[in-house]
RNA sequence: GCUGGUGUGGCGCAGUGGUAGCGCAAUUGAUUCGUAAUCAAUAGGCCGAGGGUCCGAAUCCCUCCACCAGCUCCA
C-alpha cells in the first residue's frame, strides 16, 4: 500500500474514532486529529476523563460505524456558513479564524458526524476494517503547556488485520526491550525511593560496562590529544550568570543553597568550570587548539514527568569537551570531532541514527543569546563544514543551543522517542562572556572559537542506548560476565575452578556456576542472564582435558580444547562491534 | 509540571468489605546429573505511606509518595 493512501486510511479512521466518542460523549468538543507514523490520534475536550474501559467501549462503536459503511463526502462553506457549522466547536471554530482570507475550507460529513479538515479520506467508512485504539493520555492545546490539556486519543489502522497484528505484536516486543526492564533483570542498576527518584545507582554489573565505556572513549580522546580535566559537581551562581545559563536554565537547576556568604548550585554542566580553566593561564595561537575533555557528574532538576530509567535521570555523567580553537581550526577541529563519531558508532554497530543541523530560531528573542551577526557566522560556518565533510543531514530551525548552533547525531529507542546520542557545538558566545584570548602571530589578543561536544553524550543514556540495542546481549567485549564456567558434577568442580582461575589470569571477566542443579537448569539461568559463553565441564572431560563451549550468540561450538577456547575468548573480547 | 493509569513477598501475578494466596526465585536436606525446569521440606508480606468511613479495609473515601504512557521541556 502506498504510504499516502495508509495515512488516508489512518486520517480516516480517526473521523471514525471522533463520531464513536461523539456518539457516547455528545458534549464533547472536537480538537484535531491527524494520521501520524505509525498511526493516529484525535484530542478531545471532555468533561469525563477517558480510561482503558472508554476505549474498549469507543472500539465497538467504530466497530459499528465502520459496519454501517457510511459514505464520507466532502463539501465547501464560505467563512460565516463554516463558522455557524461549527459553532459549537470552539477549538474548529479558531481553526477557521486562523485560516488565510483565501482559504478553501472544507468538511468531510459521514452519517450525523462532520468534521472540519482539508481531507483526504477513503470514500466509505467500511474501508477502515483493521484498526486498534492504543491508549490514550493528557495532550496541550496547540501543544502549548500554557492551554488547555485535552485528552488524546492514539491509535493505528492497517490495511490488513494481519497488519495491525503484527504491530501489535512488535509493540509488545519492544517492551522486552526496555532498558529499564533488563537493568532490573540483569542486575545493572537500581533506582531507590529513600535515594531520590531519577538517581539512578549502577551495580557491580552495570558499572563494570560503565568503566569499560569510560576507558574507551578516553583512551580514544588522549590519542586525539584532549587532556583531561576533573572538576567539582557545584559552582557558584555567578559562574553561571557569566556564562549566561542562569537567566535560560535556572528553574532546571537545583536550587541555590547559601553557603558562608556564597551562594553555589549543583553543576548542570561544565562548559562554564572548562572556561574558567582556559582563562586561568595566557594563551598563544601556536598551543591551540587546546581540547579539555572530561567524565563529568551533572545534576538538572529535570520535570518529574520526563525521568526516564538511565537514559534520562536527575544526574547523569557526561563525556563532555571543550575545544578552544582559532577560527582558522575549526573546520579541521569539527571534522575531527565528526570522525571520531562516526569511528566510535561503527565501534559499537550503531548504524542506525541520523544528523541534524539544529539552528537558531530567529524570532525567538527569548531563548536565544541576541546578536545576528554572531549567529549568522556560526551557522554559516557550521553548515559549511557538515558540508564540506558531506554529512546527510537536515535542518532545524529553534534547536540550537543558547550560544551556538550544533550537530546532533540522533537515535531512537526501542521504546519512546528519538534522543540525541552525540552533539557537537560551535560556539562564538560563550568565550566572550568569559574574555577568553590568545595572543595571535601578530601580536593581538583575539578571542577563540569553542567547540562543545558529546561523544557517548551521557554514559547513562549511551548505556540504556546500548541494552536496547542489543537486548542486554552485550557484545563479548562489553559483557559483565563474559564466560560462565558450569561444572556438571561435584567430580568436574575442581577442573572448573583451576579453568576460571587460567581465563582471569588472561583477563577475562568469568565466574563459575558450582551448585548442585541440573546443567540444563543452570544454563537455562545464564541465558537469561545474556552471558555470551558457557563452558560446560564434564565427567569425561576432567579425564581428556576436553571441553565443550556452549555460546549464546554462537549456538553450540562443538567439543574444543580448552586452549582452543582460550585464544577464541581472547580474541573475542579484544574485537568490537559484535 | 500537566492528563490518565498502576502500586500485593526478590520477580511475575490472583484476590473488590469478613483469617493474605499462586508460580518462579531463595534456604535446608536428598539427588551427581549433558543444553528451558530432579524430589521433599522450610522460610519470606503491617497489601507504597499517612489519615478517614465501617463491627470489620489489600478492597470504599481523602492526602501524599513512587512508577508507567503521553504532552510540555532537554544547556
Amino acid at each position: 500500500m502506498e504510504n499516502n493512501e495508509l495515512q488516508t486510511l489512518r486520517h480516516s479512521a480517526s473521523h471514525i474514532l471522533a463520531q464513536a466518542v461523539k456518539r457516547l460523549f455528545p458534549g464533547t468538543k472536537l480538537a484535531i486529529g491527524p494520521a501520524i507514523e505509525n498511526g493516529f490520534y484525535y484530542d478531545f475536550d471532555s468533561e469525563t476523563p477517558f480510561t482503558p474501559e472508554t476505549l474498549e467501549k469507543l472500539e465497538e462503536e467504530m466497530k459499528k460505524i465502520v459496519k454501517e459503511n457510511l459514505k464520507i463526502e466532502r463539501f465547501v462553506l464560505p467563512r460565516e456558513q463554516a463558522l455557524e457549522l461549527m459553532k459549537d466547536e470552539p477549538y474548529k471554530t479558531q481553526l477557521i479564524n486562523e485560516l488565510p482570507e483565501d482559504a478553501e475550507i472544507s468538511f468531510y460529513k459521514q452519517g450525523e458526524f462532520t468534521d472540519l479538515c482539508a481531507g483526504p479520506h477513503v470514500a466509505y467508512t467500511k474501508k477502515v476494517k483493521a484498526f486498534k485504539l492504543l491508549n490514550v493520555t493528557g495532550a496541550y492545546w496547540k501543544g502549548d503547556s500554557k492551554n488547555k490539556m485535552l485528552q488524546r486519543i492514539y491509535g493505528t489502522a492497517f490495511e490488513s488485520k494481519e497488519e495491525l497484528e503484527q504491530y501489535v505484536q512488535k509493540l509488545e516486543e519492544a517492551k522486552l526491550r526496555d532498558h529499564r526492564k533488563i537493568g532490573r533483570e540483569l542486575g545493572l542498576f537500581m533506582t531507590d525511593d529513600l535515594v531520590g527518584k531519577g538517581m539512578p545507582m549502577f551495580l557491580p554489573k552495570g558499572y563494570t560496562v560503565w568503566r569499560i565505556l569510560e576507558n574507551y572513549i578516553r583512551d580514544k580522546e588522549i590519542e586525539l590529544g584532549y587532556q583531561h580535566v576533573l572538576t567539582p559537581c557545584v559552582g557558584t551562581v555567578e559562574l553561571y550568570k557569566t556564562s549566561g545559563h542562569w537567566d535560560h536554565y535556572k528553574d532546571n537547576m537545583f536550587p541555590a543553597m547559601q553557603v558562608d556568604e556564597e551562594t553555589y548550585v549543583l553543576r548542570p554542566m561544565n562548559c562554564p568550570h572548562h572556561m574558567r580553566i582556559y582563562a586561568s593561564q595566557p594563551h598563544s595561537y601556536r598551543n591551540l587548539p587546546i581540547r579539555i575533555g572530561e567524565i563529568a557528574h551533572d545534576f538538572r532538576y529535570e520535570a518529574s514527568g520526563v525521568l526516564k530509567g538511565i537514559e534520562r535521570g536527575r544526574h547523569f555523567c557526561q563525556n563532555d569537551a571543550h575545544l578552544f580553537v582559532t577560527p582558522e581550526q575549526i573546520k579541521d577541529e569539527f571534522a575531527r570531532v565528526v570522525d571520531l563519531i562516526f569511528e566510535t558508532y561503527k565501534d559499537f554497530g550503531i548504524t542506525d541514527y541520523r544528523c541534524v543541523l539544529s539552528l537558531r530560531d530567529p524570532a525567538d528573542k527569548e531563548k536565544y543569546h541576541d546578536d545576528d551577526e554572531m549567529w549568522n557566522t556560526a551557522e554559516n560556518a557550521l553548515r559549511d563544514v557538515m558540508n564540506e565533510l558531506k554529512l546527510d543531514y537536515t535542518e532545524e530551525i529553534g534547536e540550537a543551543a543558547f550560544y551556538g548552533p550544533k550537530l546532533d547525531v540522533n537515535v531512537k529507542p526501542a521504546v519512546g522517542a528519538e534522543y540525541t546520542l552525540s552533539t557537537c557545538q560551535l560556539d562564538f558566545c560563550l568565550p566572550q562572556k568569559f574574555h577568553l584570548t590568545y595572543t595571535d602571530k601578530d601580536n593581538v589578543e583575539r578571542t577563540p572559537v569553542v567547540i562543545h561536544r558529546a561523544i557517548l553524550g551521557s554514559l547513562d543514556r549511551f548505556m540504556a542506548y546500548l541494552i536496547e540495542e542489543t537486548m542486554g546481549a552485550f557484545p563479548t567485549w562489553l559483557a559483565p560476565v563474559q564466560v560462565q564456567v558450569l561444572p556438571i558434577t561435584d567430580r568436574a568442580k575442581e577442573y572448573g575452578e583451576s579453568i576460571l582461575a587460567s581465563l582471569k589470569e588472561k583477563g577475562v571477566r568469568a565466574e563459575i556456576d558450582n551448585r548442585n542443579e541440573k546443567i540444563g537448569y543452570k544454563i537455562r539461568e545464564h541465558k537469561l542472564q545474556k552471558v555470551p559463553y558457557m563452558l560446560i565441564i564434564g565427567d569425561k572431560e576432567v579425564a581428556n582435558g576436553d571441553i565443550n563451549v556452549n555460546s549464546y550468540k554462537k549456538g553450540d561450538l562443538g567439543n574444543t580444547t580448552l586452549a582452543q577456547f582460550e585464544e577464541e575468548i581472547v580474541n573475542e573480547i579484544n574485537t568490537r562491534a559484535h
